[in-house]
DNA sequence: GTGAAAGCGCTAACAG
DNA sequence: CTGTTAGCGCTTTCAC
């Protein structure tokens, strides 16, 4: 069992030699065999490729790759560790470097800018094709640098350097998604609960809800939004506050599912009947937290998977040769509507 | 700025010859140079290695690989999606790879035996020095086989072939921990609301619970566990079963935190106390959710964290050339305490 | 059609 | 002490 495994794995597995040995071939004529590449005659194709069958042949791609110059590998570094919002992106990237049997090196940063620095030389000492960088927060990071061999794409966490190459979900669109579902649902007197005051997306959520509102003639409960942290609490202390300054209101755009949850929670417990008397529109599209929600949350879903396709994608653009319009591009954000809006027939 | 990227790209980056030529020695002097090896006069080293330094040399560790027959790199396949078990195990995995100068590979399996096997031929070709197979659920699944050239630690994911090396948390003494916490606090009658019926976990879970209150001369209320789905909802539901059938009860073990969190609700909104007439203890310690219930739960922390680096600490013996010991090894969990079980002053 | 030879970038072994 | 040679496994000219 374990003597059984130690000895299979001490085999070393056969090269070309081996296989063109067996076939009574030169080692060139297998390569050429195995890759459908040359003039050879049918019938000793037919011979190494049975070899190679018969050895378990399977070729080395390192050897390829020191010969090509490339790894057919690109490296993933997180600026913050992996978690709810990278797995999506990616698990989109990995759907487009799968098809071009590119494969994904990982690192995670954990948040320290010398770490960071550490993976990107080993990446760079182990020849990746590309970079990738994501992370949660979609702040505006430091970066990487512009003398770096391989092309640099930032999914999620963006560049601050606009000579680099990012890809972000649009927040300020999603935002005017959610302002305009609530009117559209016929709510007129909105209220934007939403997390820390300092990040980026909280600024860009604000804005669009703003936007929306004015759009429409209307403004925010309370003139601006109400921001605290990104947690049901939060959620649940600002409805609170809402209810006791006493002005009416009929419609939260939260911040996030889980604010939005702890609004919902809040609206609940004082008597405040979802939809009916006040609709909820969360941003994230967490399913665990949307879904478990009383009622669950209509959200806006920054299509993070389709961040990570997109990312891919232009990373092998550029890989292949071509050279990408520098700057940020941002990825539209869907409504994906629940029971917190629904309107009553 | 698109142009200065690309220019910069397509500088091919430098080799020991190069350095050699620039320093005025030989590339095999180089080599022992910048690896310390061999007998050098320090100002000849000295003088490599400022000629390395002008050039911005990095070896190629495709190059170093393909002599060395190893590639200090390890593939992480997962069976199904990665998600939040499977991130804390690869974080713990990538600190103690890291350490070792090691990399990891990532595929997902997405749930597709097919994908999977791709993924191994892929990973082989590759000439990863190893393989940890990961999952979110910790039901044996299929064996990649015996007959890998690599050694394979299966993690959280365990393998149906018992001459695999398995690392699982141990359900069934978490479980134990959560009664026995229960019981600590002064709780006799206690039921188990837990998860779908047929995954391995629910049943280690229930048979630990059984077990610790046999041990103290309970027994389980209702006589057996209620079974259910890993959702808030049932949770909910489960309790308004409970209330229902009339039995008293002052303790719950949950399957897992999210339906912990539905039974503390559910208790609380039919005017229950938690802590003092009900205790609640959790399983998973999923921050987001023991925090955010209402009270926070006590629950059991799997410690996937440290299960990743003992995962990865096999592996890396095996790869070392140490024959593991076959078979499932089970690491502990640990109790983690807060308001749901707290005893009243 | 097929084989021989050179070389990707590096290191190890052996000369000198 | 340092240079030369050979070779990891593969592919790619270029002869034959």
């Amino acid at each position: 069992m374990a003597g059984a495994g130690a000895s299979a794995r001490t085999r070393r597995s056969s090269t070309v030699s081996d296989v063109a040995a067996l076939a009574g071939v030169s080692p060139g004529t297998v390569s050429k065999a195995l890759n459908g590449r040359g003039q050879l005659r049918a019938e000793t194709r037919r011979r190494v490729i049975d070899a190679a069958q018969e050895l378990g042949f399977s070729p080395n791609l390192v050897a390829r790759g020191l010969i090509a110059g490339r790894t057919y590998t690109v490296g993933v570094l997180t600026t913050d560790s992996f978690g709810r919002f990278t797995i999506p992106v990616m698990l989109g990237a990995e759907d487009v470097m799968g098809a071009g049997e590119m494969s994904m090196l990982l690192c995670d940063g954990r948040g320290d800018p010398l770490r960071e620095q550490h993976y990107v030389r080993t990446l760079l000492a182990r020849r990746v094709d590309g970079i990738i960088v994501t992370g949660r927060r979609s702040d505006p990071r430091p970066s990487l640098g512009r003398h770096l061999p391989v092309p640099v794409v930032y999914a999620l966490a963006q560049s601050e350097d606009p000579g680099d190459v990012s890809v972000v979900h649009d927040d300020t669109q999603g935002a005017v998604l959610a302002a305009e579902h609530l009117l559209a649902t016929g709510r007129r007197r909105i209220a934007h609960v939403t997390g820390t005051a300092h990040h980026a997306a909280t600024q860009h959520r604000a804005a669009g809800v703003t936007a929306a509102l004015a759009a429409a003639g209307e403004q925010l409960v309370g003139g601006r939004p109400l921001t605290g942290e990104w947690s049901e609490r939060w959620g649940r202390d600002a409805v609170t506050e809402l209810l006791l300054r006493g002005e009416p209101f009929d419609g939260v755009v939260a911040g996030s599912d889980q604010v939005g949850r702890g609004v919902a929670s809040a609206l609940r417990e004082a008597g405040r009947r979802v939809p009916e008397d006040v609709g909820i529109v969360g941003f994230d599209n967490w399913d665990v937290m949307a879904e478990a929600s009383r009622p669950p949350l209509t959200t806006i879903d920054p299509n993070l998977t389709d961040l990570g396709h997109t990312a891919a994608s232009l990373l092998l653009d550029a890989i292949g040769g071509r050279s990408l319009e520098p700057g940020v591009r941002r990825s539209p954000c869907r409504l994906v509507t629940r029971r917190s809006t629904e309107t009553v027939v």
